[in-house]
DNA sequence: GTCTATAAGCGGATAGAC
DNA sequence: GTCTATCCGCTTATAGAC
């Protein structure tokens, strides 16, 4: 669901002014609440209030929760694309990549929280982002797992290491890290961990 | 809260006959449907029905739905932890429960969906169950750093592995890896996977 | 673009009958 | 022990005024 384009307001020429802006203080507000209580428990009128709108002004630009939540998880997905894009220069600058991206999080509480909480969500197979969250997760452990093939072509990866299994545990370390940070109050170093579980398994230096 | 006894019905002599029968039903259905919705999401109704009884019936035995939380979790608790008190006689079979829980739970989504679900929705401040989960996960990383120092003392601890890194990324590694084994269809070897990751940190041998 | 009004439904909890 | 009846609040969504 998440992948239908779900925007409303259209200008007569194609040009939209004040409406671009609104649609972004929306995702703002629509983030905050998500991830602080999940999709299904948070309500499109508490996400209209943050902004000062009625819920039912709200639902113009998006006409159902629905629609928002896709809205949201696709500026997710875009920005966290760009990073990864970007160094796509091979095994190792990838995995610098991850460890930015780790580091990004750690300043943004509220996207970790609407990862943490909506991923768990998504689990159950009716939930409106089950399949959306199926198909991210077998794209990343598929491109990291190449990212280990890699390495171990190039004589990187520690004996005995499985690709398959780095990815796996390199994406499963991130997801359970961030439980336990958002638990302790963020008193976990998570790019600390992370780095040294990296430094155990392959033979870089990613100071 | 889930610390406080919310049991409601007290037979004139103290013993319960059909209660104790009605209430273990009740838990039971309880676990499945805050398994599946996560407890906000999850109706008191819901699990009513499920056992053949009205949400005002189930009342009788759970006065809120906060009691049925702090129940289910109560149970919970003390079936893992029978699992642990049987074999505390070194860190080696500390370890080796731990991947005996982790087979258990491969044979039951049920309580791996209630465990992920729940403690994602549990980050939030405001949730009925965060303290619990607040204290559980203290107890459990502060024990699991103990195991990975007392090996560190045996000389069994990879070196340059740190006893409580180790324990976040053991505890994290099972997190995570439910996530991903509930979103595949179950198409993940959790234990496989931690019994590499614990090859790598350890000198044990855990087959 | 945003509002008011309102439909139609589900949430948990309580009172009291049987 | 379990039910019926009922309250009250909150939810999403729609229709139509401005």
């Amino acid at each position: 669901m998440p992948t239908t384009d779900t925007s409303r307001p259209r200008g007569a020429r194609g040009e939209y002014a004040k409406s671009a802006l609104r649609r972004q203080e929306i995702l703002d507000a629509a983030l905050t609440v998500f991830a602080a209580s999940g999709y299904r428990n948070a309500s499109v009128r508490e996400i209209a209030d943050r902004i000062g709108i009625t819920q039912q002004g709200l639902t113009y630009h998006f006409p159902t929760k629905d629609a928002l939540l896709a809205a949201v998880l696709r500026a997710r997905g875009e920005r966290d694309r760009a990073l990864f894009e970007a160094d796509a220069q091979g095994p190792e600058s990838h995995l610098r990549a991850v460890l930015e991206l780790l580091e990004r999080n750690q300043a943004t509480p509220g996207l970790v929280e609407l990862h943490c909480t909506l991923s768990a969500e998504a689990t159950s197979a009716d939930h409106p982002a089950h399949e959306y969250f199926q198909e991210r997760y077998a794209g990343i452990l598929g491109r990291t797992r190449q990212v280990f093939e890699e390495l171990r072509a190039q004589g990187r990866l520690r004996e005995g290491a499985d690709p398959g299994r780095c990815a796996r545990a390199l994406v499963a370390l991130m997801d359970g890290l961030q439980v336990q940070w958002l638990l302790s109050g963020k008193q976990v170093d998570m790019v600390a961990d992370v780095r040294a579980h990296l430094a155990s398994v392959t033979t870089l230096d990613l100071s």
